[in-house]
DNA sequence: TCCCGTCTCCATCTTTTGGCGGAGGCCGGG
DNA sequence: CCCGGCCTCCGCCAAAAGATGGAGACGGGA
């Protein structure tokens, strides 16, 4: 077996304290070699430039050039260097964006450290690191209208005052029924839409067009 | 004085229900005169060519012609004919829609009856008789970008979330604040745009062109 | 006729949202 | 140097939203 070269890390966040942090544990493990790191996505594509990294973890919410746009730019000027994303928290735009943008994965700020050297070591040999809920994400954004489960009347009409802003109670008034048995359509809606609040909902009946914004 | 000629009316709704008890209640006063039904729009706009009413009671949300639509071809048709629009719900749309399409009034259903009246009598002569809360809602409708209380860098950030689909949790995440302060931000945002939920302040931010749809 | 989907409604529970007033730190302009 | 706006956070509270599981009625199709 060849002799097992470091895997050149680059760590790219906004934040002093999660750079720290970061190389706090990542430098406890014996093949990984922290050689840099930035601030922001500008800062970050430099750096790839001078300093050559194997695999850099990216913040995707920096000011100045945001890590969507970094990972682009690397992902154009240095197809190899392998980038994952690794954010605070799960945005829909986010997880889309990294991964047409080119990363080799998502994670959470919160994943657990042995996860995150995986996904380091899984990343320098090429591999997709997603998290869980991210794929998710995907999936749900990939699906089309035609393979969603198709709402019935009822629910098409209440998904229509929802993505109007209209309170289900205002919406049980509208529909002279109960405000419980809107709450019940609502919740189907959210179910066959696969989201988790009205404002997701109404966002997705206007993505789809069937509601206009007026 | 001249005699006192009555006030013909017309009741358009397609609830049988609430034409009854219009009815009802209306005959009783002397100088009012119910001379016709229709339940939907089509059918409104055929009576008033034919029974000629003074005072059209128009319901909103109907079947085969909604009510704005009726409206405002009933003031194409027939400019002397004054149409209330009368709903059983406040919706911005609505509001907007019948004044544009000419109506004289707008009242909501659970209006007293006496206001109801004074509403006919009112717009037979022409006058303006509009819910109060219905003008409120003009009122914000008609408000442009520049008048509204400017947001703040951090409102305007927080906003761009809730215009996402964003929990008040997941923000706070994101900007790494407690969600009391997300909680403070959002609730600024709604007072200076005159919402009172996150998805019509989402909505806002969209029509406004503020983030978009991706 | 029986079954299935839809629409309606109910109770219960947890979480989220939104309103209220207040408070301390920071920073930049007067 | 002080003031005012901004950002942050606190507590308290009421209302709304969401999840869950169940139930009766109705109507159309197998």
């Amino acid at each position: 077996m060849m002799t097992m070269e470091k895997i050149r890390i680059l760590l790219v966040d906004d934040h002093q304290v999660v750079r720290q942090g970061l190389t706090m544990f990542l430098s406890l493990e014996p093949n990984l070699d922290i050689v840099g790191e930035a601030s922001n996505g500008a800062e970050a594509l430099e750096r790839v430039g001078t300093l050559r990294p194997d695999v850099v973890l990216m913040d995707l919410l920096m000011p100045v050039m945001d890590g969507v746009e970094a990972t682009r730019r690397i992902k154009e000027g240095f197809p190899d260097t392998e980038v994952i994303a690794l954010t605070s928290v799960l945005e829909d735009r986010l997880v889309v964006g990294a991964v047409e943008a080119g990363a080799t994965g998502y994670l959470l700020k919160d994943t657990r450290p042995h996860e995150l050297i995986d996904a380091i070591l899984a990343a320098s040999r090429g591999e997709v690191q997603l998290h869980p809920e991210a794929k998710k994400r995907l999936v749900r954004e990939a699906r089309t209208p035609e393979m969603l489960e198709p709402l019935t009347a009822r629910e098409t009409e209440t998904l229509r005052l929802v993505a109007k802003g209209l309170s289900n109670k205002e919406i049980a008034k509208a529909f002279d029924v109960s405000e419980v048995t809107v709450k019940s359509h609502v919740s189907s809606v959210f179910a066959k839409l696969g989201v988790s609040s009205r404002t997701q909902a109404a966002l997705f009946a206007l993505k789809q067009g069937w509601v206009g914004l007026e």
